[in-house]
DNA sequence: TTGTTATATGATAATTTGTTCATATGTACA
DNA sequence: TGTACATATGAACAAATTATCATATAACAA
């Protein structure tokens, strides 16, 4: 049986399509459109760097100011607010103006979600 | 961090800690240890490339083979692999060998999880 | 043994990323 | 009005990343 399966037609075909045909049209199926996995992509892209994820880490614990989070994490104010300005521009973190100040938030509960299964991942 | 500009009266402190002094210490408080965030975006890192968002996404519905990936994701044999060897490394994937082949499949339910809320969130 | 298949991996080039520096914008207060 | 503070942003450069190509390894078949 297993022979069978590994015949090879001798068309341009990998002979492994064969072999895991149905395995690979399941799998197929339930795949989302490319577009998805990219916007998916740039979205945990954003939770690979360690700067952005102490300031989300941050504001998981408390609303912080540009200037709080520049001197708990020992940055320039620049780099945070570079940091922060690609954080909002995937909805990880919003803030709302207060006079000089910029207080920022998490955006919604899935930024503390996948912080909180990243961290039981690491520390297993 | 301090900046030149940002002294008070000869003081060595910044005028923004003394607003926000209990809000950054509650959450200085919480935070993890530097290496745990670099570990941590380096599994994060992994999430942010759409390829290997597909993997992950394939292997979550079926285990396959590195021949089927490569079909199914229409890249190369190589391609596929190098990715799947960078998977391992951060324990988000893992394989059984079999004969000629390698049986792939998500390394736990933390894999699972995040792609679940990552799709949440970019879908909503 | 020799040939074929399945997978792994080193090196490389093109692209992407993260911080710094310099500067701009905007708010408040004297 | 002018000055200081808080934040934002453009440019630029070093460092990291990803797919490709070429090749290696390893299992099986003939």
């Amino acid at each position: 049986m297993l022979e069978k399966n590994y015949y090879n037609v001798g068309e341009d075909t990998c002979s492994i399509n064969v072999i895991h045909e149905k395995a690979i049209n399941k799998a197929k199926k339930e795949m989302l459109n490319d577009e998805t996995y990219m916007e998916l992509a740039e979205t945990f892209k954003l939770f690979g760097n360690p700067t952005r994820l102490k300031i989300m880490s941050l504001l998981s614990v408390e609303d912080l100011c540009v200037c709080d989070m520049s001197e708990i994490l020992d940055m320039s104010q620049s780099a945070v607010s570079h940091q922060l300005r690609t954080l909002r521009s995937k909805n990880l973190v919003k803030y709302v103006k207060e006079g000089k100040q910029a207080r920022y938030s998490l955006a919604d509960r899935h930024v503390t979600q996948l912080l909180q299964i990243g961290i039981e991942h690491v520390l297993e």
